[in-house]
DNA sequence: GATTTTACGTA
DNA sequence: CGTACGTAAAATCT
């Protein structure tokens, strides 16, 4: 049994949900582990816990620490009488010393002090108990859950700054709003005219719901004030909520608003794209799009609008009240709020250039997605036919194989096939430490592996083969297209989609890639159009007359570590190489400079075998890969692989130095900035899984951010030009364009003009260098051997 | 029917 | 102890 501990007329009381071992050991809450990060938190955002009443919920720790079993049922809605006996002494202490708030730790102490079951949507905000009435309560992620799940450390600290603030006083003090949910069509139109007629008013907060299929404005909400918000139903029960002459009206009064103010959205490539596709009202000034503020102020936190409204204002939370007829009208209003608040952070962070930067993609990121890409169908049904054909050969020799039917997608089914009827032994997975339990694996590195161990036996090159033949077919080769013959995809500028916050397991870190995902305004393809496999990119064709011309930037990464390293030897050759044509670029193989610096021979005595070496070790070793990737990539023992490592490094001492410097720059502020000036803070837990992830963030989000810059720079080009050049896919380090036979040498140029961009580091000045293939379809086509130092661009 | 797990495609 | 991303199907939960 644990007592509460701490002054008795503290302003601040923290609430755990139950002891843990360490503090029914020693009899004072939150000592040991937990007592730790609690101590961690707390004097991040301020607080002496001296200075805090600190109880638990439960007084005795529970079986297992599932705080579930003080409850009667599964759904933990009945308590036992244990603990409601428990929370009645909360209840007494809490009535007793008056605290200013309190600081819930974790769902089980929010609940037993608002009845409220959702963690992830009530942390960061400021509530009333309904325990205790006239008492304030702020709940945030446990001390334990934290040490579980690292990317949570933030979150709280950023929730106990807030109940910080909010402990000099006793009352709720939100800030005053007027939400005018559900109004009128009149009224509606009243309010935009108003809103016309103060030009002062410059800033107007826009934010649509929409209904699926189609994504058509089932309600529309507005803001010139983040204490005043307004919405207005056009769809109720997917029949139109207005007379269509009111409808027309209010469409035509809102693209008028749209001319003379600055929109300020949640994810505005959305919103204007449905307004442009559906409605055809064009939001061309955009002030503010709050998805972009928040990941260049914080890339690794959470963005929806509920995460941003708990950390930037004080409002209720209003994403999931039950009686929830403000929504609509709340998100305008609090969209204009954290707009606000994170534009001061841009200048406190002092990233306005990457706002402005990221803000400039939105209309190419858009117009891609509502262009799509074309399927030529009779290449796909070529395609389609030759592979269903492989499938069911394979299939049917795997089944007389193996001597019964298998679905080889399944996994339950394949351990049996694997590990128990074939009796081979069993591959685990990989883990991130040694106390998580082992995972069995039946995936393509095990198969391999298993391969190698039984050799000539063809079953498991065939259940690869005939399982990567699925994949394309079910994946890829049957996506469908628009009635156009169209796919399309959505392209996220700031990286990982956000709005789902449930997922939990994965930090968010973006390193200002662009990521790619279905694109509900026109819901056609795969979604994903950055990982279509080789095979079925054929059956994107260019139309006849027309060409695809691949951009990609040549050894992007490469060249941007060996600058960032200083490796001269390496920085040389790619001088010397850049702009020639291929036989001269030829004797330039980096991958071979890499095989002879390691045994210290001359370059051209290195063997294809040697540079295959060569180049799997400084990829590996660039991102700090183990020996035991080197060891599957190459198909050799451990004891080679690790000897491989061993040798680059001491024939490369310069990247062991700069990854020293990363961790140094790391401990200082824990943040990087990129070549281009984007700057990233990590906040994984200290360790070498933060580290690996540093030492990738220059080189890809450089190539990342090179790309986009040279795409903004074509998309500006193109209106001057005399032909079109059609932007077509954003793979990353590549850019795929779609231009008339007759024009391809005119834009191979200016896509080289547009695509070569100075790069600075330790004042060197540098280029990377670009591939350009002409193509037929998007696999299949020529590179463009030219010799650059003779072309003027 | 909804959610989680597993595997797999790309740069 | 490569990193980053999104999606499909099976397995599992309720």
């Amino acid at each position: 049994m644990i007592r509460s501990d701490g002054p008795l007329d503290a302003k601040i009381m923290l609430v755990g949900e139950a002891p843990d071992s360490e503090a029914s050991r020693y009899g004072k809450p939150f000592c040991g582990r937990e007592g730790k990060t609690l101590d961690d938190i707390l004097s991040q955002a301020g607080i002496a816990r001296y200075q805090c009443y600190i109880g638990y919920v439960a007084r005795s720790q529970p079986p297992a620490d599932k705080m579930s079993l003080y409850f009667e049922d599964k759904k933990c809605n009945v308590p036992t009488a244990r603990l409601r006996k428990w929370v009645e002494e909360l209840r007494q202490e809490i009535i007793l010393h008056k605290p200013n708030i309190v600081i819930a730790f974790g769902m089980y102490a929010l609940w037993a002090l608002t009845g409220l079951k959702s963690l992830q949507n009530y942390r960061g905000y400021v509530l009333s108990s309904t325990l205790v009435p006239d008492v304030k309560v702020l709940a945030t992620h446990s001390p334990r859950s934290i040490n579980d799940d690292w990317k949570l450390y933030f979150p709280a600290v950023l929730d106990l700054r807030k109940a910080a603030v909010h402990s000099n006083f006793p009352d709720l003090r939100y800030m005053k709003q007027t939400l005018e949910p559900n109004v009128t069509a009149k009224q509606f139109i009243d309010y935009m005219e108003e809103c016309i007629a103060h030009p002062e008013w410059e800033d107007i907060s826009v934010d649509i719901e929409t209904i699926q299929p189609g994504s058509h404005v089932e309600e529309l909400g507005l803001s010139h004030d983040p204490s005043f918000g307004i919405s207005l139903y056009f769809v109720k029960g997917r029949r139109p909520a207005l007379p269509e002459n009111d409808e027309l009206k209010v469409w035509q009064t809102f693209a008028r608003l749209m001319k003379q103010k600055k929109a300020i959205m949640q994810n505005a490539a959305f919103d204007i794209g449905v307004l442009w596709y559906n409605n055809h009202i064009l939001v061309e000034n955009l002030k503010a799009d709050t998805l972009i503020q928040a990941h260049v102020c914080w890339p690794e936190l959470p963005r929806d609008l509920g995460f941003l409204g708990s950390v930037c204002l004080n409002v209720p939370p209003w994403k999931h009240d039950s009686g929830a007829s403000v929504y609509n009208s709340a998100d305008a209003a609090n969209t204009f709020g954290i707009s606000r608040v994170l534009d001061g952070e841009i200048d406190r962070q002092n990233v306005r250039h990457t706002f402005d930067f990221e803000m400039g993609l939105i209309p190419i990121a858009l117009m891609m997605q509502l262009k799509g890409i074309k399927i030529d169908e009779e290449k796909r049904n070529e395609l389609y036919t030759y592979w269903k054909n492989r499938q069911l050969q394979m299939k049917s020799e795997l089944d007389i194989i193996i001597g019964k039917e298998i679905n080889f997608k399944s996994h339950k089914q394949m351990k049996q096939l694997l590990y128990f009827d074939l009796g081979l032994p069993i591959q685990y997975k990989r883990r991130k430490s040694v106390t998580e339990p082992r995972v069995i694996t039946t995936d393509a590195t095990a198969l391999r592996t298993l391969e190698r161990l039984v050799p000539d036996n063809p079953v498991f090159n065939l259940i690869l083969e005939y399982k990567k033949a699925t994949t394309l077919i079910n994946n890829f080769l049957t996506m469908e297209a628009s009635p156009e013959g169209t796919v399309h995809t959505s392209y996220n500028i700031t990286g990982a989609a956000s709005d789902d916050e449930e997922d939990t397991k994965k930090t968010k870190r973006s390193f200002g890639r662009w990521s790619s995902s279905k694109s509900i305004i026109r819901p056609y393809g795969s979604g994903n159009l950055q990982n279509i496999p080789n095979e079925a990119r054929k059956m994107f064709k260019a139309p006849s007359g027309y060409k695809i011309i691949e951009s990609d930037y040549s050894q992007a990464e490469a060249v941007v570590v060996a600058h960032l390293i200083n490796d001269q030897r390496l920085i040389r050759m790619f001088e010397d190489s850049f702009g020639l044509p291929k036989a001269e670029k030829a004797k330039y193989d980096i991958h071979k400079l890499t095989y002879a610096q390691m045994v210290g021979i001359p370059m051209d005595q290195v063997t294809a075998e040697q540079r295959k070496i060569g180049k799997t070790i400084r990829h590996g070793t660039n991102y700090s890969a183990g020996p035991k990737v080197i060891m599957n990539r190459l198909g050799i023992s451990m004891t080679q692989a690790k000897q491989y490592i061993q040798m680059y490094h001491r024939a490369n001492p310069a990247l062991g130095i700069w990854h020293t410097t990363i961790q140094q720059e790391l401990r200082r502020t824990r943040t990087l900035t990129n070549l281009l000036g984007r700057k990233h803070k990590f906040l994984d837990r200290w360790g070498d899984d933060l580290f690996r992830s540093a030492y990738s963030f220059i080189p890809q989000s450089t190539v990342g951010d090179l790309l986009n810059v040279a795409m903004k720079k074509l998309y500006d080009t193109i209106p001057s030009l005399t032909f079109d050049i059609e932007l077509l896919l954003q793979l990353h380090d590549a850019m795929y364009n779609l231009v008339k036979e007759e024009f391809v040498m005119d834009a191979v140029k200016v896509l080289r003009k547009c695509m070569l961009i100075p790069l600075r580091h330790n004042f060197n000045e540098f280029y990377i260098d670009v591939d350009f293939k002409v193509k037929d379809s998007w696999a299949e086509g020529e590179e463009l051997d030219i010799d650059w130092r003779t072309v003027d661009v």
